[in-house]
DNA sequence: ACGATAAGCTTCGCGATTGT
DNA sequence: ACAATCGCGAAGCTTATCGT
């Protein structure tokens, strides 16, 4: 069958389509006795489930030994391998190597362009979900919230965790929209990503100070943050 | 080497849904 | 109305690892 039919006939399943979800938002290995817990469901559906899934290359899987005997479990994780659906076929991702590669040849100045232009869209983007709403009347729980749920619509799943006493948001993202060009051109497409964050945030908080701690392609699980208020 | 253990795999049947 | 397909669960089988 051809690979875009497979696809689409197995993320067309909505179980096996939140299963996907799940491990995607989870950004951890799952068993399958995980997500027949997870789901209510039964560990052979589970398995099903994860197989297929596996079979199209959105997810990978490893064996795991437990060390108390016994066959060792199996460990399902999302694939390295971008899987991409486009009707009819563009490739957005050419043109994005094409425009970051045209604003290189302009050395610094075009690197500042890029690096304006990623925190406009942020807060854009931000303001696109809530901007209807004004950030003064609302606590710093609730701007995380909104946060959230406009990082979701753009597929990151971000972590927030808000230290009071020292005024600052810690966040990690498990997903990185741009990975895939991150992998050629990390420098760049990571501290364009770091502006579009900050643009985001800032469209809620006026003095937010982003700096990154960690970086998922530095071999880290996930790329994190610290926002100082 | 072998038994115990734990987990994955295979097969079958049931019921619901979809297609002819 | 009937056939085909699919999701699901149960049961039994197989496989891989550990401890003795």
């Amino acid at each position: 069958m051809d690979h875009t039919l497979k696809i689409t006939n197995v993320l067309a399943d909505s179980t096996r389509y939140s299963i996907y979800q799940y491990v995607t938002k989870l950004n951890q290995p799952v068993s399958v006795t995980d997500i027949a817990q997870n789901f209510s469901i039964h560990p052979n559906v589970a398995r099903l489930h994860l197989s297929k899934l596996e079979d199209v290359q959105l997810l990978v899987s490893r064996t795991r030994k437990t060390g108390k005997g016994g066959r060792p479990s199996r460990l399902y994780q999302l694939s390295e391998q971008d899987v991409h659906l486009q009707f009819p076929y563009r490739d957005y991702h050419l043109l994005a190597r094409i425009a970051l590669e045209s604003l290189m040849e302009l050395g610094m100045e075009g690197e500042r362009t890029l690096y304006s232009t990623g925190f406009k869209y942020g807060k854009a983007m931000f303001k696109q979900n809530f901007g209807n709403q004004n950030p003064e009347n609302f606590s710093v729980e609730e701007k995380i919230k909104w946060l959230q749920e406009s990082a979701f619509i753009i597929g990151m799943f971000p972590n927030f965790e808000y230290v009071k006493h020292e005024e600052t948001i810690f966040f990690s993202l498990s997903n990185c929209p741009f990975k895939d060009l991150a992998k050629e051109n990390p420098q760049i497409v990571c501290t364009l990503h770091g502006f579009f964050l900050e643009g985001m945030m800032r469209a809620l908080f006026m003095n937010i100070q982003l700096k990154e701690v960690h970086n998922m392609m530095e071999g880290c699980a996930t790329c994190s943050y610290k926002a100082a208020l």
